[in-house]
DNA sequence: TTGTATGCGTTATCAT
DNA sequence: ATGATAACGCATACAA
């Protein structure tokens, strides 16, 4: 089997011309049964499979789906699982591109998507991005594009998030319930309004229980372990330590969890800890961390089902915005009133 | 800006023919200075981009890899970074499908990549996947593909994989030199050929050092915590229960050492653990886990070379096999003679 | 230096 | 029921 075989291969070997083929191949009704059968025995016996790049440019789309990513940890390889599943099941093919937390990778993949191959995109944004003309440069092409996750407001798009100031206000409530008092927050990129909107939740319910604002106790800083430990063991170093973090992000809290155990501290009863995502890794550290657990799967799914949807339907959907809701997952790390059967396993 | 402005608009509106038009954008030195820097200047102004489709059509290629891996754990996703940094290096663009370690989503992505957009594979296979003929569907089609990690001695194909044997014997040996002496193996699927190699690694450690093989103690299992878990727990039941484990994947090192805990056995007294990977996780917990750290990024990067060098040059690879080294970490789970600064951190 | 014609593989339109 | 032709957007051999 040397090339591929066109159409027009088959239709020099039976002496008919390339339209007939191409309509028997595709069981259109003009044409005769005796030829049709011919055609398709031969496809077959030279394994003939239309070219996907031809059709492509006649039609004009490709159905493919530049799916940007800032990276492919725990729960972003979650969600595109979760896109890659509604994505395949409508005729759709993901391309998944990191941008590893870099604005300058996210334009270059941006682009070449954009040059290429894609229908349209589904975008998570990376830390790093301020600047969003390359989205827009997308929107210009009118290629359809769905934000989610990390979502930036100065975009007019459709998108899918998760309550992430109700994230903040679950962890934080939790934690003021358990009797902690000095709560600090790991908040994550400054750049990033998910870490903002964390933030919201967390003030908001500082301020329902009338407990003052400490900004010192408020650091931003990378979703990156190493810096959560590092931030963790200033905190730990006040006069006035905090009795409780909540980090936005389980690896924050994996690097916080590390620099408590460095100073011996116990964990609920010295310090509380919560963390967000829901990471497997918290069920396996000693203590259990407790943690927001968002919807990762599902905000994929939602993602790439408003994107088919937008691709059938011709309706502006720029101000659709969903927003999918957490669950706070409680375990060792905050637990300090103990109602065993509201531990989480 | 309505639609993608083509060379047939510059053409137009320049009353010049597109091929000048193609000749001006690409710097061809058979055109005056004026006409190309009116090209130019329209191009510019209309954001003139080439239509890669058009191109991938005429030039029977896409510059695009398929990458197809059995899911997005930490450590392939770690090698798909390598894949991702040499080739976008190289300017190909990668597409990243999981098959979930299905052999039959592993079928519909590589059928549907093989007929649209990809120049060739790289490719590491399900758990699930006995069959191969997808893949030599990929080679009769004549488009390239490299194996990687996961390997099928069935295929005729360059391959990059690491030395598995030596992974096993290196854990094992070291389980030996600490003492133990009743060592079990969690051996991953029995499909898998680098189960089967990491078993030969472990075999010839016991029969360098004059350990009888025990069957009872070798179990074939997913690459899958739970599953670990529970295989351990049966492993903990027996009469003369096992004083050491080594499990082929983190994952399952992890179930193990749940099993373990519950049991209340004291690591490494009572029991000597080491998993492979280096998965985070196994430096998080306690005690924290030895592991044979796989150079995952590397391999990645190889493979992606090979990859490369294989669409440039015109020779015939298909025997090339690339072996890469491992590297064992010592930590507390199995080390019962204390040498500090041997610790591994 | 520039234009014309042809082809990449396919489908759609219009004839026959 | 089938064939010829144009078109998708671009590059290139050949002609001028």
């Amino acid at each position: 089997m040397e090339k591929q075989a066109t159409i027009k291969d088959i239709a020099k070997t039976l002496n008919v011309s390339t339209s007939t083929v191409s309509r028997a191949l595709r069981n259109t009704h003009d044409v005769k049964q005796e030829t049709r059968k011919a055609v398709m025995a031969l496809a077959e016996q030279l394994n003939y499979q239309p070219n996907q790049l031809a059709l492509h440019l006649l039609k004009k789309q490709t159905h493919t789906i530049g799916v940007i990513v800032p990276n492919l940890d725990y729960v972003i390889s979650t969600m595109v699982k979760g896109i890659d599943e509604v994505a395949l099941e409508a005729g759709y093919t993901v391309m998944v591109c990191q941008s590893n937390e870099s604005y300058g990778r996210e334009i270059v993949n941006t682009k070449r998507l954009l040059d290429s191959l894609v229908d349209g995109f589904i975008v998570s944004l990376s830390c790093d991005t301020t600047e969003v003309d390359h989205i827009k440069n997308i929107q210009d092409r009118k290629k359809p594009i769905v934000l989610f996750d990390r979502i930036s407001s100065s975009l007019i798009a459709p998108k899918v998030k998760i309550d992430n100031e109700e994230a903040g206000y679950l962890a934080t409530s939790h934690l003021i319930e358990q009797g902690y008092k000095r709560i600090a927050l790991l908040a994550g990129p400054k750049k990033l309004e998910l870490s903002n909107h964390r933030m919201d939740g967390y003030l908001k319910a500082l301020k329902e229980n009338n407990i003052k604002v400490d900004k010192d106790l408020i650091i931003f800083c990378d979703f990156n372990q190493d810096y959560a430990y590092f931030a963790t063991k200033e905190l730990l170093a006040m006069k006035r330590r905090p009795d409780a973090i909540f980090a936005i992000a389980d690896k924050m809290a994996i690097g916080a969890m590390l620099a408590i155990k460095e100073k011996k501290l116990n964990m609920p009863n010295d310090i509380g800890l919560v963390g967000m995502n829901n990471d497997p890794a918290t069920r396996l550290v000693t203590p259990t961390i407790s943690t927001v657990e968002m919807p990762a799967f599902e905000l994929g799914k939602t993602a790439a089902k408003m994107f088919i949807e937008m691709m059938h339907s011709e309706k502006d959907m720029n101000e659709e915005e969903i927003v999918l809701k957490n669950k706070l997952i409680i375990r060792e790390s905050s637990q300090k009133i103990l109602v065993p059967n509201k531990l989480g396993k």
